[in-house]
DNA sequence: TTGTAAGCGTTATCAG
DNA sequence: CTGATAACGCTTACAA
């Protein structure tokens, strides 16, 4: 194994020079770079990452914890957090906290056992296994905000998304909303949640808790939640899902039903992935910024990283993009 | 810092026997474990993932390199990365090789600099650095083989699964079938062009260069090309698009410009993404068995890092799926 | 089963 | 600007 000691012999200097040269070629002159380098080339010589982070007791790596890549949401958002780590110099290990594919825990230990020098977590899962270690840890969430979470977070306004979105279904004329749930112990849902009621209070309306249909942001889990919906006696004249994937699987619930959208029901739902505005009708949902969500994560990670003081709560703009999944109820609904 | 050797002083014992009860528990007495494990706790020790990697000069990292995470057909080939990687005690370090989003070379030096043990490439983008550096890396390919490459390789048949796409349509009576591509340099659109043209061919069909339309796999790209096939004096009855994302787009053109699916225009999709079968109609598709990709690919990774040989290509299934984009052209088409 | 001790390859410090 | 040298914390022969 050809280590710096052999580059340095060969180019008849020490090893401090050639790490120098290697890291910070502006501190040695010229003539010398050049012959360091020209041993590198001769003696085949590869740089030992392992080492440098060994001895400088930094892995310049970041741990993302995703509760399922697959999902396009989710997805975008690495896609911003791998960019601006790229930027910064940090590579990026992907683990899913899914625990349909994870192996409860294998993550937990990771940051306890140094092999990262800092997490993001895009949701809240397995959040709290970070929490008791040490919550002196670099850690930043994203999308999602533990309650009394020592962790900076940074999101949208969950709460005001929702609520404008149902909003604009009553401002249309819409007064039995039904709402396509994600899992309900996530906060994320839960201020989705209260955006709606407060939304539907605010109107006067009524919510009858059969409108509330479970689901778990899959297309599949949108599909069976609309289905059942539509087949109430008195089915409600729109849908509100918190994710678009649960949107199109409503979609397709509608169309099997011969339930035209938007004439018979208007759709909305969240997150505005690339699909979206493809759909037909385009649908309707609440436009998250993803790839700037990751890349702000990323960034407060950074910032976290080198010792400065990172805002405990950043939140973005969201927008509801109205598209053509969305109309008036007909008369007399 | 917490080291082995604080341990070792509380516990009473050598360094080298802290190491093996964290290592290699069953080499050392229960009673040792023990005294070593209480003394674990109360010195707050912390295991250093660094130091044994430097040791063992072994990273258990891989890296996987994706054309595109937001594609959901990649992002379900790195599940199955990452839950095979967790399973064989691996980490997966995720890098984009999109030029738009990733600075050129960014991960080129990264195996030469010993980053991580091994490389799964997904796709051919950027392979031509891997095997410039040393042919002998352990690296492998997945969904997409390099000619003459010398990285084992793990996909389906391409060219065979979009001959029997296009068979389906001439089989449904069409005539007038167009293509909308890939990427026209890498070997996966090459292949299926291939496969479209024998299909073609067999049947005694003339293809007119202007059905071939190009694309980028994105739903916008299939988008366009639909929109201009669709537009043509002539238009086809039937499109195949190799990719299901660009499927969708050309859905959202054919229903922007009235044609109806199937009954004025069949169309097929490629990799059966979660998308596909909740899309109205449900999309007919060729299936890649996605998640089995990723696995296979990391276990032939896992193989080679241990010394063993590979085959130099596997050859997955895949199957076309029927719905309900595909049907009979009018008559008179 | 346990202990001794020699590294792994880099970087940081300090002196020249 | 360059050199000498001492770590960094762990693993692993080898010895006891």
């Amino acid at each position: 194994m050809v280590a710096i000691k052999d580059v340095a012999a060969l180019a008849g200097v020490s090893t401090a020079t050639v790490s120098r040269t290697l890291s910070q070629p502006d501190k040695v002159s010229e003539k010398t770079r050049e012959r360091v380098m020209k041993a590198v080339e001769k003696s085949g010589y590869r740089f030992n990452a392992a080492a440098r982070q060994f001895r400088r007791q930094r892995t310049e790596t970041i741990l993302t914890l995703v509760p399922d890549i697959g999902n396009p949401f989710f997805s975008n958002i690495v896609q911003g957090i791998e960019s601006a780590a790229q930027a910064s110099g940090y590579r990026v290990v992907l683990g899913e906290t899914n625990p349909e594919l994870s192996t409860e825990g294998t993550y937990a230990g990771y940051m306890q056992q140094r092999h990262a020098d800092g997490a993001i977590l895009l949701g809240v899962d397995g959040a709290d296994s970070f929490a008791n270690e040490d919550s002196s840890m670099p850690v930043v969430m994203a999308c999602e905000h533990l309650p009394r979470s020592p962790f900076p977070t940074v999101r949208i306004n969950n709460a005001r998304a929702a609520q404008e979105a149902v909003a604009y279904l009553i401002e249309l004329g819409h007064r039995r909303i039904a709402y396509i749930n994600g899992p309900p112990d996530s906060p994320i849902s839960k201020d989705r949640l209260r955006g709606y009621r407060k939304a539907m209070k605010q109107a006067g309306l009524k919510i009858d808790d059969n409108w509330i249909a479970p689901g778990d942001y899959s297309p599949a889990s949108g599909y069976h939640a609309a289905k059942a919906l539509l087949q109430m006696k008195k089915p409600p004249t729109a849908i509100f899902a918190i994710s678009d994937p649960m949107a199109i699987g409503a979609m397709r619930a509608a169309s099997e039903l011969g339930v035209k959208i938007p004439q018979d029901l208007s759709l909305v739902g969240f997150d505005d992935i690339r699909f979206a505005e493809f759909m037909t009708p385009r649908l309707t949902t609440v436009h998250q910024h993803r790839e700037l969500i990751g890349q702000v994560a990323m960034e407060m990670l950074v910032r976290l990283l080198d010792g400065e003081k990172v805002a405990q709560e950043t939140i973005l703009d969201h927008e509801l993009v109205i598209r053509e999944s969305t109309g008036k109820p007909r008369d007399g609904k």
